[in-house]
Order: structure tokens, then C-alpha cells, then sequence
DNA sequence: TGTACATCAGTGAACGCGCGTTCACTGATGTAC
DNA sequence: TGTACATCAGTGAACGCGCGTTCACTGATGTAC
């Protein structure tokens, strides 16, 4: 059936968040799109009408959901004290406990590292935020130590989401804050 | 047929090298069984003369790929400077290049949590790799500096595996060298 | 030492399942007159 | 304003495919006598 102006738009807004969500939290290759349809009262059918195959969707999901998380770091660069803001907020135990809200990189890279990903939305988004995260940076040679904060950060909550026992992840999460803020919050 | 005296052990120990490199560069969903042993000129069936499950398979892979990791590092320890030693053979091009024979965790790390893991393996597998580079600092508070050394080289070699352009990559091992060796190496 | 039998690693067809994708279809809405 | 028709988002069955797992089987080796 047809459906009224912009139903179309809004399904497909819908879809975008859902799979962003889904990619984040449980991986690409272990989202599928029957689910996914279903989780929003839809067929799996439909799908076809918004995005052309499902690494369309993964492209455009790469795309706003990296554009989201720059939104992030410019929000901390609005802070009084910019570094603090961010790392606090990056390994915060909120950003652990969502990776579905969180930014992708913690959760996607390996993935697509091993997909051999064909576009360059990765390279783009990862140099992207290096820049953005050197702004912040006080002192000279920011580029790279804005290289090195960030994977720090990466890989600390890689590690805090990877272990069970909560006490060791909030361990991991709280040695990473206080080091890194040592090291990059006094130029 | 029936196989001469320690053939079966053989086969075991082939299906398990070749599971731990093919889930370390693919990731583990991403290996099927049929194509594991295809490659080693068996047939799919024969699979469960040796394992229980794949999950059986991925918590042993996980056993051994630990351990072989954990003496990698105590190689290190023998070193005269054991920890430039560490931090140059993780952040390496060879390591980054090779992570079917690398380090389990910045490939499956991410996947690991994702599928909420049952077993206690990452946990134990993280506190060992956390004491033995503790055991390698100087100083003070090495516990807590031995989990930042780590998750920043995990981070800086998820990120470098997932860039496409070569040189952003070596960007990013190079600079993460050069901060952590500066940061860990004086007391 | 020679023969009969048991063992069991490995074979390969088959199982049900979920995947991404295709496609003929439906039917409420928007448009044309 | 009222009627006839075109549109097209969404439906749901079907496609081929590879997955993990099962199972009746084969046949060279090891063991018992």
C-alpha cells in the first residue's frame, strides 16, 4: 500500500538507527536483516526499497554513526576543560555498558579490518578524529599525541568490554583515565 | 580406516594450529568448519572425532593462543631491555601484518564480548598478560601502568589493522612506539 | 608366526537453520481529469 | 467535488547458499589367540 509523504523518510531513519545500534552492540556479520525488519514491525522484504544491499547499509551506518561521534568531541571541546571532558566520557562506564550508543571503533574495527572493508570511510573517519582530538591537545607534535590518547582509549575499552569479571573492567577503565589525564591534561 | 599409533594426535594439534590462525585473521564466526578442514585435506565430519563443538574448538584455540602470547612476553623479560623489546615486537609491521600468528586479543577481543563469552578464559588470560608486564616495569604502581602499556599498544594495533592507507598505519604504530617507550622505559 | 576380529579416525550424504536477495503481489494514497 | 487510474512502500513466499552437527559407513591398523 501506499503510504502518506514522508512515512518512506522516517521508515528509513528508523532502519539507520536500528542497524547502528545492532552493528555496534552484536557485530555486522551477526546482525541480520530478517531480525532487524522484524524489530521494527517490518518485513525483511522492504529492506530492498531503502538501501540496495546490506554493505550499503553498512556504509551509510559508518558514515552517520562516525559523524555522531565527532559531534561527541566537539561537544568536549566546548568544556572549560576539554581533555578531561572527553576522556571521561570515553571511558566512561556508560560508554562501556552501551557500545550500541558508543562510538564504532571499539566494536567495528576489528571487523572490518578482517572484511577487508572496500571503501575508505574508515581511513577518512579515523584521520578525522585524530585531527579533532589534536585541536584539544596543548603543546606541540599533536598529531601524534593525539594518535596515541585516542588508540589508548580504544584499546582500553576494548579490554574493559571484553572481561566479565566487572571489577577488573572498571579497574582497566579507571587506570586508563587517571594515566591518560597525567599525561595530556598538563602541556 | 584406522591410523598408525600417533596419528590422531597429529591431526589434533593441525586442526588447532589452523583454527588459531584462521580465527585470529578472520575472526571466529567468519571460520567455518567445512573450509577449516578442506584445507587440511580432511572432510568436515571427521572434525568431531576431536572436538566436542566449535565452542569447544574456540576455548581451546583461546588456551593455547594466550600461553603462546604469555611466552612471548616472558622472551622479552630475557631481554637486556626487555621493555623497548615488547613494545617494538607488538607495535611491529610483522605484527600488524600477521595477526593470524599475533596476539588473539586485538582481533577477538571485540567478538569475544559481543558473543558474552560463557567461559572465564579472557578473564584469566588478561590478568596473567597484565602481571607478567607489571613484572616488567620499574617503579611504582606497576600494576596499573602495565594495563595502560597494554591497552594502548591493543588499541594502536586494532586501529592500524583497520586503516587501509599504508601510511597512516605505520603512522600510527610509529607514533605509539615513540610515546610509549618514552612513558614506560625511564623511571 | 599366522589368522580372526575389534577398533575408531576419517568419509560424505543428510539434517534443519538462518542468511542475503529476488519477486509477483497488495492496496491506501496522490494525481489527473 | 467526484471518479479513474498510477504509484510504490511494504508483504511474504521462494531462491541458493553455507553453517554446525549427526550418522551409518569404511577399511587399515592394533590386539587376541
Amino acid at each position: 500500500m501506499r503510504y502518506s509523504q514522508d512515512h518512506k523518510a522516517q521508515t528509513y531513519q528508523r532502519i539507520l538507527r536500528e542497524a547502528s545500534a545492532r552493528f555496534r552492540r552484536d557485530g555486522i556479520a551477526a546482525t541480520g536483516l530478517q531480525p532487524l525488519m522484524k524489530a521494527l514491525g517490518l518485513t525483511h522484504g522492504g529492506f530492498y526499497a531503502h538501501f540496495a544491499s546490506k554493505q550499503a547499509l553498512v556504509e551509510t551506518v559508518l558514515r552517520e554513526a562516525t559523524a555522531e561521534m565527532d559531534n561527541v568531541v566537539a561537544e568536549a571541546a566546548a568544556n572549560p576543560t576539554p581533555l578531561e571532558a572527553l576522556i571521561d566520557r570515553y571511558l566512561s562506564e556508560g560508554h562501556r555498558d552501551h557500545p550500541e550508543r558508543g562510538c564504532p571503533f571499539p566494536t567495528l574495527a576489528a571487523e572490518l579490518g578482517q572484511r577487508g572493508e572496500p571503501s575508505d570511510i574508515v581511513d577518512e573517519a579515523i584521520e578525522k578524529r585524530l585531527a579533532l582530538i589534536a585541536k584539544l591537545l596543548p603543546g606541540e607534535d599533536t598529531e601524534a599525541r593525539a594518535t596515541v590518547l585516542w588508540s589508548s582509549m580504544v584499546g582500553a575499552l576494548v579490554l574493559a568490554r571484553s572481561v566479565k569479571d566487572p571489577a577488573l573492567s572498571t579497574r582497566i577503565l579507571e587506570d586508563a583515565k587517571r594515566s591518560l589525564k597525567a599525561s595530556y591534561t598538563q602541556a
